[in-house]
DNA sequence: GCCAAAATTCTTTTT
DNA sequence: GAATTTTGGC
């Protein structure tokens, strides 16, 4: 390793930062010049190395802040690194303009540079949403059938591109066919020309955009490759195509890049992530240092050697050891099968309160699922116990419809031209603006080349609409007057309340009776609150639209329920892995898509899910699970049979009928058999489970409710549900008692054709379909 | 134009 | 089963 002295005044003396490295770890530190490619295994002081990395360069003066760009995925790995090293060496990191996510860092590129891209410097950044209305607008003017070809679809293509770094002329002929005839790429094309007039960029264009800037204008790019003297990026397997150009122009001329990462923990392939950038870092930047990052400092042997065991079954990869050197090998992994769902969820619940007897804290213990669906039952259990949790990276804060829509009405104040914003608010509350008026205000914004708010004052003063309808644009248009006007004296938390009032909109949720709205007036105040933080209006929206998160510190000792991909990074005493079924776990659907390569990147979540553990690791599958409301058994997933037996602690839950202790270690495709014999030889106490019982109850409602009979031959679908032919007759007969899910209890008064008419006890006459009502 | 009922879709994962 | 979108009646 490097052994030479690091300049550092007054003494020369090494600098405290730099003890308690290992030798791998300080070699990544203090190789400055040229590339190097760190792969950090899972738990071997990763962030530690990033983190003294920076402060390195800074205390020895090789750069200053902000000629140092340090980029990361999320803008919480982008947090912590500033806090850390502004642990390490003081208050020097506010200089560092340059250290955030790809994201935050393309668009202040963009911002500077926005109009080489044909915008303006105060362009909106589109949330997912916006673009899915902006894309549904294009869709509908092409008359292409949405149903057919939905926007979503449509979305994902697109994204697909912006992440390889492609413009709608860079498109490959021939690709996007599958979309509407091959329209696709002139529908890209459509929808970046929309982008462009209404001032606007996607999260996709946030990347595309500069790299576009660089390669067209070479001054611009000189000016970036000098200004940035070192280059660090955190998490580089996860980088997709587009976020590998970006960096590979940067780094063209100095060459002084590092890269991090770990390609057993790829896990985001599916949004464009390319292992491939890890793989090649030393063909892209000859004579590349590589540092393997080896020894564990997080899990015990026994937890290394199951999540090792777990990976060692995927192919090309770059190959890593975890070792530790804890004497201890601690608690074996432990394998249980369980019922079902509930059970599952009973199972995890009660061993967290017996650990939080024996005084571990809630808040050291995690539950890592595949999905966010499994969450429900975990919380409805904890619920019921009282069991203190935390979902982490649940629905984001900022993605609550009652915040999009004072947002809109903000975005609308600060940046008359965002028409995205205005439509989604014009009729928020119900201002009895209906189809008809839209069609009319677009065309006249349109014909005008106007925004739209500022088209609705105008239409307003004309006979082109409706009295109701002219009076309620014309309100509206002389409220963002006002508010703009109040924008200059009136701080902005203040403003914002003014407005929610003003606008109706607090009266609307007020007068609301569902269950949410109170919450959604909370979730307002917190709102105003949390723009109390900020300069300014626009710099409120500027962080909204990127961060797309609050912190809500729930204080307390809680346990946290997060997805596998939500865990990456953190980790924790004692992990709960519970459904690991194959379908769930691998997941299928990822099977079918990416086949091998899917089923690969599942077993590195798994690796993920195991190396988060530091104590304990709990695996755990039901038998059955419901799935789309219908009930499914399963097979314990692949991943339980590749683990090394000799690791593992095999389990069965109550209700659990099975020994499953001999046969594990079966890596051709026999994983399930026998575990649960087809389902029907399961003893005593498993027929007394919820879920059995639910089981059941399905099972007889499905048969139990033919309501029509079909002549002709029936045919029966995948979910055993009675599909009927043309010449149907219903079964139900005029005068009998029915019931009905929504209305209760009633009598049939008529029928018409699959249509009855219900006299019901409560709700009064109604006309139902017949699917809906059984035999009272 | 509004509301409620009916129909449809959804369940991966997210910067 | 829930949440969302579509429809149909008023």
């Amino acid at each position: 390793m490097s052994t030479q002295p690091i300049p550092l005044a007054p003494s020369g003396a090494e600098p405290r930062y730099l003890s308690g490295l290992n030798a791998e770890q300080r070699e990544a530190v203090v190789t400055i010049d040229g590339p190097v490619l760190v792969l950090a295994g899972a738990g071997t002081g990763k962030t530690r190395v990033l983190t003294t990395r920076l402060a390195h360069i800074l205390a020895t003066r090789r750069a200053q802040p902000w000629q140092i760009l340090a980029v990361t995925f999320t803008n919480k790995a982008a947090r912590e690194m500033k806090e850390r090293i502004g642990a390490l060496i003081g208050g020097v990191v506010e200089g560092m303009q340059w250290l955030g996510t790809f994201h935050s860092i393309g668009a202040r590129m963009l911002r500077r540079h926005a109009e080489l891209a044909g915008l303006k410097p105060n362009f909106t950044i589109l949330d997912m949403d916006d673009q899915l209305r902006l894309m549904k607008q294009i869709i509908a003017a092409e008359n292409i059938d949405e149903k057919r070809w939905p926007a979503r679809t449509l979305a994902a293509l697109i994204d697909g591109w912006k992440n390889k770094a492609l413009s709608p002329d860079d498109v490959p002929e021939g690709e996007g066919h599958g979309y509407a005839n091959g329209k696709g790429i002139t529908l890209y094309k459509m929808y970046q020309a929309r982008l462009k007039s209404l001032n606007a960029a996607d999260f996709g264009d946030l990347l595309l955009e500069p790299i576009n800037i660089l390669r067209k204008n070479p001054a611009v790019l000189e000016e970036y490759q000098a200004r940035f003297h070192y280059m660090l990026v955190d998490e580089y397997q996860d980088t997709n195509v587009a976020q590998y150009l970006w960096l590979r122009l940067l780094a063209a001329k100095g060459k002084n890049i590092c890269v991090v990462g770990d390609d057993d923990q790829s896990i985001y392939a599916w949004r464009g992530a390319e292992v491939e950038n890890i793989l090649r870092f030393e063909r892209d930047f000859p004579g590349a240092k590589v540092v393997r990052l080896e020894r564990n400092y997080r899990s015990t042997a026994n937890i290394l050697s199951a999540a090792s065991g777990l990976i060692a079954a995927n192919r090309g990869r770059l190959g890593k050891t975890l070792w530790t050197e804890t004497g201890e090998p601690g608690d074996r992994v432990r394998v249980k099968g369980v019922w079902d769902a509930e059970e599952e969820a009973r199972e995890v619940a009660s061993d967290a309160e017996q650990m939080k007897r024996q005084g571990h804290d809630l808040s050291q213990m995690a539950i890592l699922v595949r999905a966010s669906f499994q969450m429900r039952e975990f919380e409805d259990r904890f619920l019921a116990l009282g069991l203190p949790y935390r979902v982490v990276g649940g629905p984001r804060f900022y993605e609550r419809m009652e915040i999009r829509d004072a947002m809109a009405y903000l975005r609308v104040v600060a940046q008359g031209d965002d028409d995205l914003a205005f439509e989604r608010i014009v009729n928020v509350p119900k201002r009895g603006l209906g189809d008809a008026s839209l069609q009319s205000l677009h065309h006249y914004a349109r014909g005008r080349n106007i925004p739209l708010s500022t088209a609705a004052g105008e239409i307003s003063q004309t006979e082109d609409l409706a009295p109701k309808a002219r009076n309620a644009l014309s309100s509206l248009a002389a409220s963002f007057v006002r508010w703009r006007d109040a924008v200059a004296h009136l701080p902005h938390p203040q403003l914002a309340e003014m407005i929610l009032e003003e606008s109706g909109y607090t009266d609307m949720l007020k007068a609301d009776k569902s269950p949410e709205a109170p919450g959604r007036l909370e979730n307002l105040k917190e709102l105003v609150r949390a723009m109390e933080g900020y300069e300014s209006l626009t710099a409120f929206l500027e962080h909204v639209s990127l961060v797309m998160e609050l912190e809500k510190n729930e204080a307390g000792d809680r346990i946290n329920l997060m997805t596998l991909h939500g865990a990456k990074g953190l980790e924790f005493d004692t992990v709960f892995l519970p459904g690991w079924e194959e379908g769930l776990f691998p997941s299928q659907r990822t099977m079918d898509e990416s086949g091998i390569a899917g089923l690969e990147e599942e077993r590195r979540l798994g690796y993920v899910g195991i190396t988060r553990a530091k104590k304990r690791a709990r695996i755990s599958f039901a038998a059955n699970r419901r799935i789309h409301g219908q009930w499914q058994s399963a097979l314990p997933s692949r991943f339980i049979s590749e683990l090394p037996q000799e690791e593992i602690e095999s389990l069965a839950g109550e209700g659990f009928y099975g020994n499953y202790g001999g046969g594990f270690r079966d890596n051709t495709n026999s994983y399930g058999s026998g575990y649960f014999g087809g389902g029907n030889a399961t003893p005593g106490s498993t027929y007394d489970s919820p879920g059995w019982r639910r089981a059941q109850a399905n099972k007889q409602q499905a048969n139990q409710n033919p309501t029509r009979r079909s002549y002709g031959a029936p045919v029966i679908d995948a979910k055993a549900k009675v599909i009927v032919s043309e010449s149907e007759i219903s079964l139900f007969n005029a005068g009998e008692r029915i019931f009905h899910q929504k209305f209760g209890y009633g009598r049939i008064l008529a029928i018409e054709g699959n249509k009855l008419v219900v006299d019901f006890d409560k709700a009064g006459t109604k006309r139902v379909m017949d699917g809906f009502v059984a035999r009272a």
